[in-house]
RNA sequence: GGCGCUAUCGUCUAGGGGUUAGGACGUGAGAUUCUCAAUCUCAAAACCCGGGUUCGAUUCCCGGUAGCGCUACCA
């Protein structure tokens, strides 16, 4: 069996904007790749001017790189199938519509979009399918060119044969239309430029894509899209389409349903790791079932259209964040410090450029705060009582008075107060708790629980063991919002508490 | 309206003519810890409805319902 080498395409248009579910078809499309060995091609689709500009493409590209996909033929880099532009494709479409005319395949409409609009709201009112009634057809081909010569604005429309149009989905299986829904569709603007459905077919073939993956929207598109490979005479790639990504009230997953493109998802925090395995698993399984956990070799190795889910899934943040909690541990502290700074710096905590100093200290800032994180983005609230403290504003009234009204916790803090001396180590914090443990007979919560309020001005928190080394060597750095070293804070707490 | 696609715990899903319908997120309880969190253990939680086919349907077929998509000189 000669199997031909598996090519796939992702064929954005560049609005600014990569949608998770756009973002899904990507990684389908790549993980297909790299499972066959085949080839993976970035085609920009920009032939609607309104809506794309240059700049957009930039930035997609820069999204799509952040996400962790790469490509091997593309618009930025080219290949061998270029140019991977639409709008620089022009003249090949132009050619093979030029010669679907000449085949009386196809023939130019000279109806105005304004009359045409006028047509469908009949036919809906009348309750009939609204599509085109196929006027132009009819007209002698030597007139409609003499018409076109004259300079009359003339669209192209291809002619819809008698029959059916049906394919194999590789998710959906055996789909299929009847021929008569169709109108004759456009396939070459008036403006000149080629309509979706012509220029992708025409792409598809000459860049030899073998699969196309894409989104469950264009199902009802593809009996389009086969008439024009008929047309043509070309035999159609296989097709799988995807189902929709949904919010969690169940309609189609947009802008208003908050975070949604790859850009707010990176602002967020959340790493690239942990969405590329939460988008694999949204409509697609591992062979057992039960793996949830998948490293990009693990989703390449299983990757399979025989596992795809066919119908449309709820985006859930809860279980993003589960995977974002669990790639965030195994991330490098040296990784994550460098990703927090945006996040601290945007607080107000620490100023850009970071000196290295500072950026060895938000290493043990990132650990300590880790596990209380879902994605970068709650970072400085999660270490906020690093970066402030102030036991005597209004704000600690509550936490001070539930704290002084315990008389085994003024106990406590009394005998512990006069004890620290600087610099505090966490060894050495360790043996005054232990003297005091005894002094006091007070041990566990009770012993910590006065200190931990003490030294932070919050009765929960991460580990004493690592905040204290965070505090000291915290505030031997010059940062825009200073860090309070313990027995700074110790000296404060005195003042309004009283103690010690 | 027409056409199309879809339907298993709240959510993502596995499964498939006979199963205690499996896993995960989330939720609840317990354990552990100086607290919160993390971690571990346990628990509750599902086959849309109605017909058929069959000894037997959650699984196959048909219908209904609901959701979504397309019905453009958008992609």
């Amino acid at each position: 069996m000669t199997e031909t080498t598996v090519r796939v395409r992702f064929a954005p248009s560049p609005t600014g904007y990569v949608h998770v579910g756009n973002a899904r078809t990507a990684l389908f499309n790549w993980l297909f790749a790299r499972y066959h060995g085949g080839a993976f091609v970035l085609r920009i689709e920009d032939t609607d001017v309104e809506r794309s500009e240059a700049q957009y493409e930039t930035s997609l590209i820069e999204d799509l790189r952040w996400f962790g996909l790469d490509w091997d033929e593309g618009s930025d880099k080219g290949g061998p199938f270029g140019p991977y532009r639409q709008s620089e494709r022009k003249d090949i479409y132009a050619q093979y519509a030029t010669e679907l005319i000449q085949q009386r395949r196809a023939y130019y409409c000279f109806c105005s979009p304004e009359q045409l609009e006028a047509e469908r709201q009949v036919a809906l009112k009348a309750g009939r399918q609204p599509r085109y009634s196929g006027r132009c057809r009819a007209l002698e081909p030597e007139e409609s060119a003499a018409r076109v010569k004259a300079g009359e604005p003339a669209a192209i429309r291809l002619k819809i044969p008698e029959g059916a149009f049906s394919w194999d989905d590789l998710v959906h299986g055996l789909t299929s239309f009847s021929g008569d829904v169709i109108g004759d569709p456009i396939i070459v603007r008036s403006d000149g430029n080629p309509a979706y459905n012509f220029a992708v077919v025409i792409d598809d073939h000459l860049m030899g894509i073998t699969h196309v993956i894409r989104g469950d929207d264009h199902i009802s598109n593809t009996p389009r899209q086969l008439a024009v490979y008929q047309a043509l005479g070309w035999p159609a790639p296989a097709f799988a389409h995807l189902s929709t990504i949904l919010g969690p009230d169940r309609t189609r997953l947009s802008k208003r349903h908050g975070a949604t493109s790859l850009e707010s998802f990176r602002e967020m925090g959340v790493l690239p790791e942990a969405l590329r395995n939460y988008l694999a698993l949204l409509g697609w399984s591992p062979a057992d079932g039960k793996t949830e956990i998948l490293s990009d070799a693990g989703l390449i190795a299983q990757f399979s259209l025989d596992h795809i889910t066919k119908s449309p899934a709820v985006f859930d943040q809860e279980k993003l964040n589960w995977l974002n909690r669990h790639y965030m541990k195994q991330a490098t502290m040296a990784r994550l410090a460098k990703l927090s700074v945006p996040f601290l710096a945007r607080a107000g905590y620490i100023a850009e450029p970071v000196p290295n100093p500072t950026l060895a200290w938000l290493e043990r800032v990132v650990d300590a705060v880790l596990k209380n994180l879902d994605t970068l983005s709650q970072l400085s609230e999660a270490s906020r009582l690093i970066f402030e403290y102030e036991p005597c504003s209004p704000s600690h009234q509550a936490i001070m008075d539930h704290l002084l009204n315990d008389n085994g916790a003024r106990e406590v803090l009394t005998a512990f107060i006069p004890q620290v001396s600087e610099p505090l180590t966490y060894e050495k914090f360790r043996e005054i708790a232990k003297a005091m443990q005894k002094q006091t007979g007070r041990k566990g919560r009770e012993l910590f629980h006065p200190i931990r309020v003490a030294l932070t001005g919050a009765e929960s928190g991460p580990e004493l063991e690592k905040l204290i080394p965070i505090f000291e060597e915290g505030s031997k750095l010059s940062l825009p919002h200073h860090v309070k070293s313990c027995t700074e804070r110790l000296r404060e707490f005195r003042e309004c508490a009283g103690i010690g």
